[in-house]
DNA sequence: GTCTATACCAAGATAGAC
DNA sequence: GTCTATCTTGGTATAGAC
């Protein structure tokens, strides 16, 4: 299911600075974000580092665009919405497939403003429809996140959260 | 309810360096980990920066010791164990609180060989004591540790989290 | 246990030529 | 759109005197 044109970051960008975005998220995936430096990026592409500021302002406008991609990717991931049940499977194996652009997109203040607007609530939304209510969608969001964010970091004692732990959890919001 | 004394971190520690580590807290809370460096952390102190050395051989072990105090603190904050919507209150409180401590000692991977043996699982025993069952109390922890990051994040779109989500995620697990 | 002085490094970003 | 050269900042950490 794919994004709506008016939510789509991607359009707003030339193809170059897609393909900047793409080598980003190559390096963020292998090294994580607070060593994805502009010069790793540069290196990556190979190119000088300050060539980089002719498609980016800053590395802060940078972060948006993978922030957004996130979005965008999550939010095609999680339709159509079906059950509570495939829907947290999905969330849980998109954010594993992708663990560092998921922690990216879902850790610290976002900047809703440098965002196309909408595209934030679209991604979410899949949580309300599948629960049918506000709260419950909010409780189920924040639920799946805590899961998947204890299991990328290594939190559970067993490193990954138990097969029996996910059931439990949808168990309680079917 | 107090730490058993195997389990207190700062017991390890001489008085001096239990005061660095009140400082770095106060730090902390008042601009985040990632701008608490050693500099600003001995200009609270009044001290010069390379006198902290003589108490912590890295910054790396003065995190260990913030993350073991969240640790001890966070443990004693939810005994005495009664009932989960009790615990999840406190639990909540607690991070509140202490917004800053609560996202250092929760987010990334955590160094156990460097923590008190035992000290981790303590703090955390009280979501399986509430909820009887290993997975319920998993799930329970990590469905709570999802709200507080969020809320903490400033990702629920009311800024906050509602009273009603929390209610529902209670519920479930109650 | 504190100081001063300093080494060392790596980051983000700019200027201006090509 | 890319380069080279460079600026500026700010971090962790060490040496050695007091």
């Amino acid at each position: 299911m794919t994004c709506p044109e008016e939510l789509d970051p991607t359009l707003l960008l030339t193809p170059r600075a897609c393909q900047v975005v793409d080598a980003a998220r190559t390096v963020l995936e292998r090294q994580g974000w607070e060593t994805l430096t502009m010069r790793t990026l540069a290196d990556e592409l190979g190119i000088a580092a300050p060539s980089l500021y002719k498609h980016f302002s800053s590395k802060d406008a940078l972060k948006t665009q993978l922030v957004a991609l996130a979005l965008k990717e999550n939010g095609e991931a999680l339709r159509p919405v079906t059950t509570v049940s495939r829907l947290v499977r999905r969330y849980r194996e998109t954010a594993t497939a992708n663990p560092q652009l998921y922690r990216l997109s879902t850790s610290g203040p976002i900047d809703r403003a440098a965002l196309p607007p909408g595209l934030e609530e679209w991604s979410g939304s899949p949580f309300f429809e599948a629960t049918g209510d506000p709260h419950r969608g909010q409780a189920l969001w924040a639920s799946a996140h805590g899961m998947v964010i204890l299991e990328l970091d290594g939190r559970f004692p067993t490193g990954s959260a138990p097969e029996s732990t996910w059931r439990e959890l949808v168990r309680h919001f079917s």
